[in-house]
DNA sequence: ATGGTACGATACAGATCTGTATCGTTAGTA
DNA sequence: TACTAACGATACAGATCTGTATCGTACCAT
């Protein structure tokens, strides 16, 4: 069957977990290997460090992100309605006890200098985001494109950064209404 | 002229600047006795702990955020245009390279866990924002002024993150827009 | 059967961090 | 002048962290 999941994958799943948990810094390799039940030797044995364990979990949330991306705009038929449908989606999974902010902004509070890799890493992932609404933002007949998606940018990072902060009367609850009023203002139907 | 700064304060200044620019976790008692100047027994002298030299810091930056929104609103004559009024200052100050984010972001980030005294003291101040933007909210003419403050909320917070994250080109730059936006939309006129 | 590969367990090196203990010095004051 | 309070310097205790070294074992393919 060889359903049984890899010991390397024991481990990224349990890395992941608490990475985005409790934050990165916070978060040692001994607990990781404790509690996936691998042995340390195993985790240096396929991740060179802990940074290499970092970049690899970024780089897998960037692609969690497009999928769900691709995902929750594929049903809308207009660009304006993929964008309202992205934000519909975002508000109800940041208003999940599942979510814990982004794993972007998380990386780049705990590690703020520009020349640490995963801030690179982060900080193109946002860069991809910002061009994509600003496509959309386009093709929905926006006048300033570029400015709209900028404001959708705040929109989404504020909701994550809420979700962060607040248990419960999360602000990001009305993320999804204040997109549609950016919106709505900026093409001005 | 007694106008010497004192060991306290020279170890406080220091030590704010470093939590700002660098984050809490990525700064130890040893650079900030060092880069201040003062021994690190004289640090101790003052502050318990270094939890107890965090709080310090995030109390004084509430104060700090609270005279800069006086001071901001005041000339402004109407609920409306203070909001506007404070929303056009952040821009200028988080497009500076000044700015590092938001201090209690930063300390939610690196401290998700919501028993953490610092994270309480972030929690109330963004509870006492949203608060006082509920009023101006209200008293502006909005129909639900609770969530118009939730989306002037994330937006704000938007705005400190992109800061902390981009170094140029930053997001930010749109957020007094985004803000009319969402306040013209609430209130319509 | 045998050899290689992956993993577990453990100990450890070396760095770093918070917080304390100790002692010397300096400055202000009665 | 002598006392006191604050500060500096240094060493250190104890915990924690990243990363490595070593050795034993289990499994798998030839």
């Amino acid at each position: 069957m060889k359903s049984e999941t890899s010991p390397k994958d024991q481990l990224y799943q349990t890395a992941a977990k608490l990475f985005y948990q409790h934050g990165y810094r916070a978060v040692g390799v001994d607990t990781i290997a404790a509690e996936s039940g691998i042995s340390k030797m195993t985790l240096y044995r396929h991740y060179p460090s802990k940074d290499d364990l970092i970049i690899a979990y970024l780089k897998e949330s960037d692609d969690d992100f497009w999928r769900y991306f691709e995902s929750s705009t594929r049903n809308a038929p207009t660009p304006y309605e993929k964008l309202l449908a992205f934000f519909q989606g975002l508000q109800e999974y940041v208003t999940t006890p599942a979510c814990y902010g982004c794993p972007f902004l998380n990386i780049a509070s705990e590690y703020p200098e520009a020349d640490y890799p995963g801030h690179q890493v982060a900080l193109e992932h946002k860069q991809r985001v910002r061009t994509r609404f600003t496509r959309l933002a386009k093709d929905a007949g926006a006048a300033k494109p570029a400015m709209l998606a900028d404001q959708l940018v705040l929109l989404m990072d504020g909701a994550y950064m809420s979700t962060r902060m607040f248990e419960s009367d999360n602000p990001a609850r009305h993320v999804a209404a204040a997109a549609r009023a950016l919106l709505d203002s900026a093409i001005g139907n």
